[in-house]
RNA sequence: GUCCCUAUCGUCUAGAGGCCUAGGACAAUACCCUUUCACGGUAUGAACCGGGGUUCGAAUCCCCGUGGGGACGCCA
């Protein structure tokens, strides 16, 4: 490129280039390099300055307009005239951003680009240096920005810069692309897809193109979807990973698949199906107020005399259903008169799944168990 | 400051000049279901940024304004 004139050496000391933005900035101007060490027919260049390594700028064309067809937002010119002569390779000869990607994409025969909306501005620069080299141009897409749930810039404080954050707040991987795929992109008004149906539908067509605003709660309520389809296994293994990190062991308890079974439909996230299962695996400490509430001598007969039936109760749900409609008929008392308590002592907390689905998925002697030493 | 992009319910969006009395989803509200808490179901409210054009006809095309975003490095 220097030889063939589309490049030349510029011998400006950073300090010499920040005293000329601040200056340009003062005067209200654009900055850019003002093309001191630019050849033109006719111009007297300094004398190079001894002992300094120069830097290579692109000769960017002063005249004209760079225009392309963005396959996002249309066809976007800009003047060359707004354009600077961006250096392309440092004092030390490692080559800058611009001219790596440049280089790169057409050693690669890179037929599309797709990327942010911040290289909009890279692009006419770009596309005169493949012009210079000589090669083809290819398509380019700018997709917009997502901005955080409230309208700003996406930052740390939005906690979303990183995927593996999704990970630890208990988001399912399908419900994070589903999700970030539709925002920004649409096909009709589906809102639902698989990986599969998106690689399928998957369109330059249908971007929009302004920026998106993240919205944690549609997020939640894809994620809650996913998590009521997943699988039993998968989850079972996540409930095991999450737990473990708290220190909890799931050996001694119901399989964690079954668990998960019990409580997917029920809770938004990875970290609450955990927290959900956390009593099946360790025993419970009910809070004062709450055995105060619940565990009156009425309630503590009726569990006594639901623990006779238990003991003889075959495991299924419905026989435990059987056995929990028997005692609430002896007692006299409505069904959750009987089931509040149960939960209360089994589990530590008033609520829960089905009672008698709670019952088959904790087991015989972790009942009988729980229960005998409440009673 | 200069240049570029952008603009439909609170949010994500459908919408390619007549199919729009503007559709769907999240959220909100009400009701239903119910063995608690949830899930789920049904219904309701909610938008074309403002002003000029073009056209028989504009959410859709053009211009201006305003709002929002991005870029102005020997960073990537």
């Amino acid at each position: 490129m220097l030889a063939a004139g589309t490049a030349y050496r510029c011998y400006c000391s950073p300090e010499e280039l920040d005293r000329m933005r601040e200056d340009q900035r003062a005067r209200g101007e654009k900055p850019r390099y003002d093309g001191r060490w630019r050849p033109e027919p006719g111009k007297d260049l300094p004398e190079p300055p001894a002992g300094v390594a120069p830097a290579i700028r692109f000769r960017n064309p002063r005249e004209g307009v760079v225009a392309w067809d963005d396959l996002v937002k249309g066809r976007i010119e800009i003047a060359n005239g707004e354009l600077d002569d961006l250096v392309i390779a440092r004092g030390d000869g490692t080559p800058t951003y611009n001219f790596c990607v440049v280089v790169d994409d057409r050693d690669m025969g890179i037929t599309h680009v797709i990327r942010g909306d911040d290289h909009v501005n890279n692009t006419p620069r770009q596309i005169n240096i493949l012009a210079a080299l000589g090669a083809r141009v290819p398509l380019y897409a700018h997709l917009s920005m997502i901005l955080g749930d409230d309208g700003t810039k996406l930052s740390k404080r939005h906690g979303a810069v990183s995927v593996m954050q999704y990970d630890e707040d208990g988001y399912l991987p399908d419900a994070v692309i589903n999700y970030l795929a539709r925002l920004g992109w649409s096909h009709g008004d589906e809102e639902i897809f698989s990986r599969a149906q998106l690689v399928e539908w998957f369109d330059l067509d249908h971007i929009t193109a302004s920026a998106a605003q993240f919205n944690t709660e549609k997020l939640n309520w894809l994620n809650a979807h996913y998590l009521k389809h997943a699988d039993d296994e998968v989850l079972g293994a996540e409930i095991v990973r999450r737990l473990g990190a708290q220190g909890v062991s799931t050996a001694d308890g119901p399989p964690p698949a079954r668990a998960a079974a019990l409580c997917k439909d029920r809770v938004g996230n990875l970290n609450e199906l955990a927290d959900a299962v956390h009593a099946f695996y360790v025993v419970p400490h009910a809070a004062p107020e709450l055995k105060a509430q619940h565990l009156t001598d009425g309630s503590l007969a009726a569990l006594r005399d639901l623990r006779g039936r238990l003991a003889a109760c075959d495991w299924t749900r419905e026989a435990l259903n059987k056995a929990i409609k028997e005692t609430v008929a002896a007692a006299g008392v409505k069904m959750p008169q009987v089931a509040i308590p149960l939960r209360v002592v089994l589990l530590g907390q008033p609520q829960s799944p089905s009672i008698d689905a709670v019952l088959e998925v904790l087991g015989r002697d972790r009942v009988l168990g729980r229960l005998d030493a409440a009673l």
